[in-house]
DNA sequence: ATGAAAGCGCTAACAG
DNA sequence: CTGTTAGCGCTTTCAT
């Protein structure tokens, strides 16, 4: 009731004298580590809980120099897709005592430079964090710091020191041959206008590579700032098609801007899949309540993060080439035709 | 390259040494605390980037008692609103040197409290949590820390230090006045069932009191397990009305399934506002995309972050009520008739 | 099974 | 403006 006692934190003296046993036994009990009798076990247990007792980390990480930590450094949070992999990392080492400190770079070098450097001045003992593309700096910390570091999301790189995720290049690749092997031609991208956004640029590469070894180009494309929404989707939908009319397919960056772009599409009463395909990427739940399922990639966010939590809790072994790739997976819904 | 110099982590000492100054004052200059020469800085700023030097906080925090971090405290990350309040936090706590850190608790009242406790251990300054329901444990723990604590999402019960937030009560209360005034009468509830979300308990009963006034009663209800989502909502909203064919309005107890149930109803051809009325909440962005405009009540949640963060971070003063109540506003949407 | 001593890397407080 | 001295609260290591 707000009667807020200004009260000196507690420290395990204080444990150890309301115990009548020592601070270091008091901190073995605390910490399950070495034998101690019942007894004494449950003396402290009873001082410590009375007394309301909260361990200081900060004391114990200096002293022992251990810090259960991650470090888990990603673009955004916003955009439904680190959500899953934050779920992904959590769950596998919710049984490590490791835990995931989350840091947010929104797309920014120089931000993640500096979220970067906070994380690891709190000593944690490993770093998962997106991409492949780094500064100078970043590399030059991260190869100082002696821990292991799992980048995520993308393999189509040089790891700092081991890279679990998709080859976004295939993903585009893959995407692009099952567009092509339907029979759609004329195609569309829209996505974001993200130069930091590496992972959407390979994708891209991809998907155009694999469109130019059947002789197709990509017939119009358009590009968008800012985060992704369904409203944005719709915009793009209706500018693009406004533009290039004859369109008989949209390939974009992400499901949410392919979700706005399907409801526009229904609305205005394209035929789809049969004039009109479409198809995003990642694979999110968001996609089971549409309409109409829309075409997309599994970017396989989940096992992403539980492999790069694994290897940071060394319940997996560093693979010998420091790359983990996983297999983007098509998922065709209805928007694209049977063939 | 992979070619991990197991090199000792660099010390205060290794700069001081390189730098040819003392370690306080290496220590001042990292800091920009006190009065140094401008050569003096120089050349211990050399030193430090050319080192790679990343200070230690742990025994930084140590040693200074002071930890810059904000311990935020939330039930889930998935549902689009927390994150939102993280936007509104970070907005705020940019400028002051404090970093927030997130935990997550899945609206269990036991991981609360190990996640309280585990951030607690770190001795962070101050705490952000959701929800004016706390254990009896956690509330202990929070009076001893000694720290200021926020409350945030709901101001309808007894703050441990302060609460910002809605009255969530009243958000419901005045939906449900905005349904009746529409002259819609037969209403029906979606929502989940989940006794730990306290808040969502709260509307749906100042829903009903609000019907009641009216000598109006809830004509249905339907309740569901696990997270939202567009798929969800449809399910619901096809059981709620095959069971209650006479339904003239469907309040869901957040966007999401409100959304799911939108496009279910569109699809089979329901007269909406006309026959059907339907109501969400939270005013996410995810609605602006829909093919009509979801009736819902904007939650406040960036404006609740943000002032959650102003007011643990010294920017603004708590208030002496120890409540921050901002006013839950309905945004009217196309889905509920014009009155 | 328990305790004593030393020190983790930094900063507060004081001295010059 | 710069340096010295003592810890911060815990765990490591070594005795017993």
């Amino acid at each position: 009731m707000n009667t807020k006692r200004p009260r000196r934190p507690l420290t395990l003296r204080d444990v150890s004298e309301a115990s009548g046993v020592s601070e270091m036994t008091v901190s073995r009990v605390l910490r399950n580590r070495g034998d101690v009798s019942a007894a004494t076990r449950e003396k402290v247990l009873t001082a410590a809980r009375t007394l309301g007792y909260v361990p200081n980390k900060i004391a114990g990480g200096l002293a022992s120099q251990r810090v259960n930590l991650v470090a888990v450094v990603i673009p955004s949070l916003s955009n439904m897709v680190f959500p899953d992999v934050l779920g992904g990392i959590s769950a596998e080492l919710d049984d490590t005592g490791l835990q995931p400190v989350v840091g947010v770079t929104n797309y920014s070098p120089s931000r993640e430079d500096s979220v970067l450097y906070d994380m690891l001045s709190w000593r944690p003992s490993g770093v998962i964090l997106a991409g492949l593309e780094h500064s100078r700096a970043a590399r030059a910390m991260l190869d100082n710091a002696g821990l292991p570091v799992v980048e995520i999301m993308d393999v189509d790189g040089e790891p700092i020191d081991t890279a679990v995720g998709i080859s976004q290049r295939r993903a585009g690749a893959e995407m692009a041959g099952e567009i092509l092997a339907a029979g759609y031609r004329r195609i569309g991208f829209i996505g974001t206008h993200m130069p930091e956004d590496h992972r959407a640029r390979k994708r891209l590469a991809g998907f155009e590579e694999r469109l130019a070894q059947e002789g197709v180009q990509l017939a119009a494309r358009e590009y968008y700032q800012g985060g992704s929404s369904l409203h944005k989707g719709r915009e793009l939908t209706e500018r693009i098609l406004t533009r290039e009319p004859g369109l008989d397919f949209l390939y974009f960056s992400n499901d949410m801007i392919g979700a706005g772009g399907l409801l526009w599409c229904l609305e205005k009463g394209y035929d789809i899949p049969g004039k009109l395909g479409l198809a995003g990427f990642n694979g999110v739940e968001l996609l089971d309540g549409l309409p109409m399922r829309l075409t997309t990639t599994d970017a396989r966010r989940i096992d992403i993060g539980r492999r790069a939590a694994r290897i940071v809790a060394g319940k997996e072994p560093r693979p010998e080439s420091g790359v983990i790739a996983l297999a983007p997976t098509i998922m065709p819904g209805e928007t694209i035709r049977k063939r």
